[in-house]
RNA sequence: GGAGAGGUGGCUGAGUGGUCGAAAGCGGCAUCCUGCUAAGAUGUUGUAGGGUCAAAAGCUCUACCGAGGGUUCGAAUCCCUCCCUCUCCGCCA
């Protein structure tokens, strides 16, 4: 959600910065510019009719003994009323739309984010690790059921397809990386935080995930619930409508929670592994900073996820998301894609977001540079640290052995009592 | 699930139909004062939207006393619905 002051005071510059994203949004905002002047038209001849109102109450008020003034002025009062109960409804109707399609525009993009239309466009900035490039390594799926830790088909008898059991190892060793970047978090200074996983309307519209995506989540029926499809929806509502004390930001928090997800636009993707799934588990890092600091605790984020994979030994590149690849509520994104030899080719497993004052003003969340000042929108930056699901995957591939083994990643070990390998 | 109580500004808390955006206290901010500290004096202090203005300041209008409806010329105050909190009882991991 932006600031529409704003918007109507550099239409040029938001236009130009739309149209980097999709050349469409451009008629969106004049749809809003238009309605926001329709509704400040409609609004000024409102509250016109609404101090009329309010004079005629006073002086009945205070002409209580005068019976004929009173007759005469309440007449006058329900005059008055009819006209503006026609404007109040105009006026409810215009602002109820402005609020909507305001809601629909995405968060503008930063200068450093490169222009392109999709994903071959991301910038690399960075790579890490020695991708091992073998033919004979397996898929992570094959390993998987051949190890006896994957078993997809019971996961559908169970719920449907992109749902899998994991058990023995692979559940110990999900279990595991939830524990080892849990830990390594706390290290970085991040406070642990243990949500709901149910979450209502107004923390989904806060962080952007509705209006506009409603229909990828899952919904309970008859209640106003969906099933979080990250821990960014719980954690940044935390402090949905606070004003939060300077010395306190930023503030860092991080959660293990499952996250549920339909992937109703991806039918044909994936749908082998477990890349894909309607359930997942991912530790989740969120910060509330200042405006002045928050692009380098959005550097800082990214590379504490970057030290999860160099832990793990993984390797993995960094990008730089162009603005058509960028998510609907993000200003900047890293993307962090770790190596799938199977695939010989990088996978997502990490979004470094910094949301700028985007999710703040949605959610209202503010602080005060200065005690003097006037409370003033934070800014909101996370990024899964890591999605785990996907790292089990890319351990299984990368540290597999000839033999169809999978070797226990050194700082792992400790977690899985002292195993070194799973066979 | 049953019974009761209640939701007012950053906080505590008054206000049961008219000049109440809301007393009082606390807190915050500013200035002054006392050799420092503690204390004291005075003033000031909500949010959002609109108008005016080149802009800010200022001025001004409107809305907001859990949310949404209703009654009335006029609602924090009366009526209805919903949400939430607390207490007791029941049930339960």
């Amino acid at each position: 959600m932006h600031d529409l002051k704003d918007l109507r005071t550099r239409p040029d510059y938001y236009k130009d910065k739309l149209s980097k994203r999709d050349k469409s949004l451009v008629l969106l905002f004049e749809e809003i510019l238009k309605l926001d002047q329709q509704k400040r038209e409609i609004q000024a001849k409102a509250d016109e009719l609404r101090k009329k109102k309010n004079d005629i109450a006073d002086e009945i008020g205070r002409s209580k003994d005068n019976k004929d003034k009173v007759e005469t002025l309440k007449k006058e009062g329900t005059d008055v009323n009819s006209k503006l109960a026609e404007i109040e409804k105009g006026e409810m109707d215009l602002t109820h739309k402005l609020i909507e399609k305001a809601m629909w525009l995405p968060n503008i993009v930063c200068d450093s984010v490169p222009e392109g239309e999709d994903e071959t466009k991301n910038k690399e900035i960075s790579k890490w690790g020695n991708p091992r490039i073998e033919n004979w390594v397996k898929p992570h799926w094959e390993t998987g059921i051949k190890l006896g830790i994957f078993d997809f088909e019971r996961g559908v008898k169970i719920a449907e397809s992109r749902f899998t059991v994991l058990s023995g190892m692979g559940a110990k060793l999900e279990r595991a990386l939830m524990n080892f970047m849990l830990d390594n978090a706390a290290t970085k200074g991040y406070k642990e935080i243990f949500p709901p996983i149910l979450v209502n309307k107004d923390s989904m519209t806060g962080t952007g995930q509705l209006p506009k995506f409603d229909g990828d989540f899952y919904k309970c029926e008859n209640e106003f619930l969906y099933l979080a499809p990250t821990a960014e929806v719980p954690l940044t509502n935390l402090h949905r409508d606070e004003v939060i004390p300077l010395e306190q930001l930023p503030v860092k928090y991080c959660a293990y929670t499952p996250c549920f997800r339909r992937e109703a636009g991806a039918a044909s993707k994936d749908t082998r592994g477990i890349i894909r799934q309607h359930q997942f588990n991912k530790i989740e890092l969120v910060k509330i900073t200042s405006v002045e600091t928050s692009d380098k605790e959005h550097e800082e984020l990214t590379k504490d996820a970057e030290e999860i994979l160099q832990k793990l030994e993984l390797p993995y590149r960094k990008t730089l998301l162009c603005t058509g690849d960028i998510g609907f509520s993000a200003m900047k994104c890293y993307d962090l894609e770790v190596w799938f030899p199977s695939q010989n080719t990088y996978r997502e497993i990490s979004s470094c977001s910094n949301f700028g004052s985007f999710q703040a003003r949605r959610t209202n969340i503010k602080y005060k540079p200065n005690p003097k000042d006037k409370p003033q929108f934070v800014h909101t930056i996370n990024g899964s640290g890591l999605a785990i699901g996907r790292t089990l995957a890319a351990i299984l591939e990368n540290y597999q052995t000839e033999k169809g083994t999978v070797l226990v990643p050194k700082v792992l070990q400790g977690y899985l009592g002292g195993a070194k390998e799973v066979s």
